[in-house]
RNA sequence: GGGCGGAUAGCUCAGCGGUAGAGCGUCGCCCUUACAAGGCGAGGGUCACAGGUUCGAGCCCUGUUCCGCCCACCA
């Protein structure tokens, strides 16, 4: 048995890295295409190659992971899609970062084509990374069918969505107001905006209108250069007169009108005159659209003022702001500065403050698209877990607006609309290429043959890419191989259940549901799941310049002091030490409570090690205590069992079902807890003590019945343990001297509960045991005495049956308790120099003559007897309350009334006790 | 301005109508031949505050105060 033996302590290390290979190298995660087993499909959110997985991903992977792997063991076809996300943005920014780093270079520099090699070399890079980190943590992946969006099959599920969308009107092209940055220098999505409140100035500036002056109240006095209006409200007694008059715009000394408009005035702030900017401010735009008003750009695409602006030409937009603000001064112009806090918005990239910009760009029509994805998740054929995000996911598809999907970047999928160069306008200046603001494309799957109307053959592309989000969106069909009809989607879509982070319901969740009801005519998915943010043990957000980012590969692996953050380095002066994937799966379950943040504490993450060491040193315990024995897979049942052995059986059973239940309704923490509670509290602290009896003793058939239930025990709570942690779930199993059914714990049938191991009789019998041990514990843990020092008790009850039952496993009390010997009697004939515990109906009295100050344990008592008169008094106090004796359970008045003299006759036999200690 | 979470033991969190729980940390006694990453025992909470419903309330309702997040065009 030398072989079998484990080491002392468990070693993640060396266990974790050998396992993933073999599961792989066996293909226990390829799915079938086609299968008679039911359908089990999760798609993995796919990461962006940006970089490394953070605790985030960890978290989805393991919660999916969880969850695919209970699915497969439970008879499932299950298919886990892994992939990643090109991430357009923020990718072509981290590489552009580089670039500047390593070679001091812009993608300007190296030109679109050279510049996407060194984006596809990037890709390549991280894409591996991140497909390692998962491995590392155990994801049970078919890595047969990992996808990338801008792989060659997804890029053209892309472009078949665009060409029908704009078949059917549903994406259009034009020049409207959107969010621009100026440092990335693309449009953004109203979604990419993050608002912030800032604190800065309302400025009182003076407009003269014929023979007065108006005030107005703005934030950005440098749009003043656009203003092609001033607004107040109609019903303003103050102004209503001037609507229809022209003011003279300061400093430009253009003539505008005021108009007099409801919605974008409120009389009550500021001085109720508004400039109406209509080119740079998304109220002013739908302003300047009621109104007929002219809109003057006044921002190139880098945030600088252009030829519109006139003297300001060429400023940056905050520069243009001093220099106004300068000049209505000097001019007397400037009324007054206020205080005020204001909403800004930055892009979410790079946080630059985002410019509302005119701006040609394409479209998504999107209320179409949101009607059935929001009449899916009312008619239930889509839910949300936790189903609190359904309001969320409500409010938002009910007051959508359209969505801006193309961008000015060059990583991306490129969109497929198509110049004939032959009869597009030119731009101004130049004889060649393309006027992209005034042309009309052609839209195509491929570039078109030949122009229809000149007849040209030569095209070129438009130059804008796609937002990432909208190859995101196709997602959960693209991936089984749509357009095609593959088998694959045939049997996997919908997709059972999507789980992801909150912060993504709009960007993502939303999208997949409408793009999966327009072309797949179903769902994309049943379920979403969505899991809390992780953060870090102070709650807050993680992130490099905090410093708190906590890599989970250093959490597995273990990292050095200097390769530690510094809030990890404090904590690890000498290095964090590899804590295993295991265990932090286990922490990330544990701590996955729906609808709360993760608050990831290492201290956790301790813990949870400690338990895989508990794990490693039970099944260690019983290899050692085996002998040659086997267990063949026969009913335990069907041997002669102990009062132990079906006492842990029937616990088994219950957390068996108490496992399952959770695991049906996603209560991760729930699941975790209890298989920890059964493995460390009941199987760990009482079984594998209980067992020793036997199986350091003589009786042959005891012990072989002993060795099959800790075999049974142990390869069933290893099945329910394996989604949670498998690799030493996996190790263990390997070791255990039994017929195996299949050749992987990834592919072994789930435990069913079997209510044949309930034994609601040995739960009893074993109750008083419990009861007397803890007892005795108790006087000797507050007596302060060695556990080295063997005691003597005596136990009375007014119960023979009790009795009797203690008497026959007396074996188990002696050791546990720490006894050299036990007698029973009936009540009365107390021993004197002893120390009570009153527990039930039992009366334990260990005689101490010598070995204990009697004062101390007078005091002790004396703490039990108040303790007692405390609930005994609250209780009866309760059955004094005639509403509660007529209104309340009976059974509970039942139990309360019994409780109450249960303790009265506690009281009853410490007092008479104390008596006995004076 | 709307909406959603949260406030329970020193820390991280369970519990969501019937006598306040776990892990870690703390304090005792122990290197008892599975495990000192361990064993046994103990201490520790007016469950944010104020009302209400109920025989009974961390648990349900109302309001208040903090903390966090999301959405929103108020210049």
């Amino acid at each position: 048995m030398n072989d079998q033996e484990l080491s002392k302590a468990y070693d993640p290390t060396e266990v974790e890295g050998r396992w993933y290979p073999l599961w792989l190298e066996r293909g226990y995660f390829t799915a079938e295409p086609k299968s008679d087993k039911p359908p089990f499909c999760i798609v993995l959110p796919p990461p962006n190659v940006t970089g490394s997985l953070h605790l985030g991903h960890a978290l989805t992977a393991t919660i999916q992971d969880i969850l695919c792997r209970w699915k497969r063991m439970s008879g499932f076809n299950v298919l886990w899609l892994p992939g990643t996300d090109h991430a357009g943005i923020a990718t072509q920014m981290v590489v552009e970062k580089e670039l500047k780093k390593s070679e001091g270079k812009s993608r300007h520099d190296l030109g679109r084509e050279e510049f996407l090699k060194r984006v596809w070399t990037w890709k390549e890079k991280y894409g591996a990374r991140i497909g390692e980190q998962h491995k590392v943590l155990g994801a049970s992946l078919d890595w047969t069918r990992e996808r990338f969006t801008m792989d060659p099959g997804l890029s053209r599920a892309v472009r078949e969505v665009f060409v029908r969308l704009h078949e059917e009107k549903l994406i259009y092209r034009a020049a409207k107001l959107i969010n621009w940055c100026p440092s990335c220098r693309t449009a953004l999505s109203d979604l990419e905006v993050e608002h912030e409140e800032k604190d800065g100035s309302l400025w009182h500036i003076r407009y003269p209108v014929e023979g007065a002056t108006l005030v107005v109240a703005t934030t950005r006095p440098e749009t003043m250069l656009g203003d092609t209006a001033v607004a107040v409200h109609p019903e303003d007694e103050r102004y209503k007169h001037l609507i229809g008059k022209k003011v003279k715009l300061p400093l430009v000394g253009r003539e505008i009108p005021v108009i007099g408009d409801a919605e974008l005035v409120n009389p009550e702030f500021g001085t109720g005159v508004v400039k109406v900017t209509p080119a740079h401010d998304f109220n002013d735009y739908q302003t300047g659209l009621r109104h007929g008003l002219p809109m003057i750009s006044i921002f190139d695409d880098a945030g600088r003022t252009n030829r519109e602006a006139g003297s300001y030409e060429g400023l940056d937009r905050f520069e243009a702001r001093k220099k106004v603000l300068a000049d209505l001064v000097e001019q007397g112009l400037l009324e007054k500065e206020d205080k005020h806090k204001l909403s800004v918005g930055g892009c979410q990239r790079c946080a630059t403050v985002v410019e509302p910009r005119l701006s040609p760009q394409w479209f998504v029509k999107i209320e179409p698209l949101a009607t059935p994805a929001i009449r899916a998740v009312e008619e239930g054929r889509t839910t949300l877990v936790p189903e609190t995000w359904t309001n969320t996911y409500f409010s938002w598809m009910r007051n959508i607006l359209d969505w801006c999907i193309s961008r000015q970047l060059w990583w991306g999928h490129q969109i497929p609309a198509f110049y004939c160069t032959a009869c597009s306008p030119k731009p101004a200046g130049q004889a060649t290429g393309v006027d992209f603001a005034a042309a009309e494309p052609v839209v195509a799957r491929e570039v078109p043959s030949a122009c229809g109307r000149c007849g040209g053959t030569s095209f070129v592309q438009d130059p804008d890419v796609l937002d990432t989000w909208f190859s995101s969106g196709l997602w959960a069909f693209s991936t089984l191989g749509w357009p095609d009809r593959t088998d694959e989607l045939k049997t996997f879509y919908p997709t059972s259940v999507m789980e992801t982070g909150h912060d993504i319901i709009f960007f993502w969740v939303a999208r997949m549901m409408m793009m999966g009801l327009h072309f797949m005519g179903d769902v994309p998915f049943k379920t979403v799941y969505l899991h809390a943010m992780v953060r870090d043990e102070k709650g807050e957000k993680m992130s490099k310049t905090k410093g708190n980012v906590i890599d989970p590969l250093d959490v597995v692996r273990g990292a050095s002091a200097e390769n530690l953050q510094p809030n990890l380095k404090n904590k690890f002066p000498q290095g964090m030490p590899a804590f295993g994937a295991d265990a932090l799966r286990f922490t990330l379950a544990s701590l996955t409570q729906q609808g709360r943040d993760i608050k990831l504490s290492l201290d956790r993450v301790a813990g949870y090690k400690a338990f895989t060491n508990k794990l490693w040193n039970a099944s260690r315990f019983a290899l050692m205590n085996l002998g040659d024995f086997t267990w063949d897979g026969s009913d335990v049942r069907g041997r002669p069992l102990a009062l132990a052995d079906r006492w842990i059986l029937s616990r088994l059973d219950h957390a068996v079902a108490k496992t399952h239940e959770a695991l049906e309704a996603m209560q991760f923490a729930e699941a975790a807890g209890t298989l920890y509670q059964f493995v460390w509290g009941e199987f760990c602290d009482w079984y594998i003590e209980l067992a020793k009896g036997s199986l350091y003793g003589t009786d042959p058939v005891a012990k072989d019945s002993t060795r099959a239930v800790l075999v049974f025990c142990l390869d069933r709570v290893l099945r329910l343990l394996h989604p949670f942690m498998p690799f030493i779930t996996e190790e263990i199993w390997q070791k255990l001297p039994m017929a195996r059914p299949t050749a992987s714990i990834c592919i072994a049938p789930w435990p069913k509960p079997e209510t044949a191991l309930r034994d609601e009789a040995a739960e009893a019998e074993m109750a008083p045991v419990v009861r007397a041990i803890e007892g005795i514990r108790t006087i000797r843990g507050e007596s302060n005495l060695s556990p080295a020092q063997k005691l003597e008790a005596v136990i009375q009850s007014a119960d023979a049956r009790s009795l009797e039952t203690l008497a026959r496993w007396k074996h188990y009390l002696l050791p546990l308790a720490g006894l050299s010997g036990v007698s029973f009697s009936a009540p009365g004939n107390r021993p004197s120099q002893a120390a009570a515990c009153v527990t039930g109906d039992l009366e334990i009295y260990v005689p101490l003559a010598g070995l204990i100050d009697f004062a101390e344990e007078r005091a002790r008592v004396q703490k039990e007897i108040a303790k007692a008169d405390q609930e005994a008094t609250a209780l009866g106090k309760k059955l004094e309350n005639a509403g509660f004796v007529a209104r309340a359970p009976a059974e509970l008045v039942q139990e309360t009334k019994a409780r109450v003299e249960e303790l009265k006759a506690k009281r009853q036999k410490l007092a008479e006790h104390l008596e006995r200690l004076k």
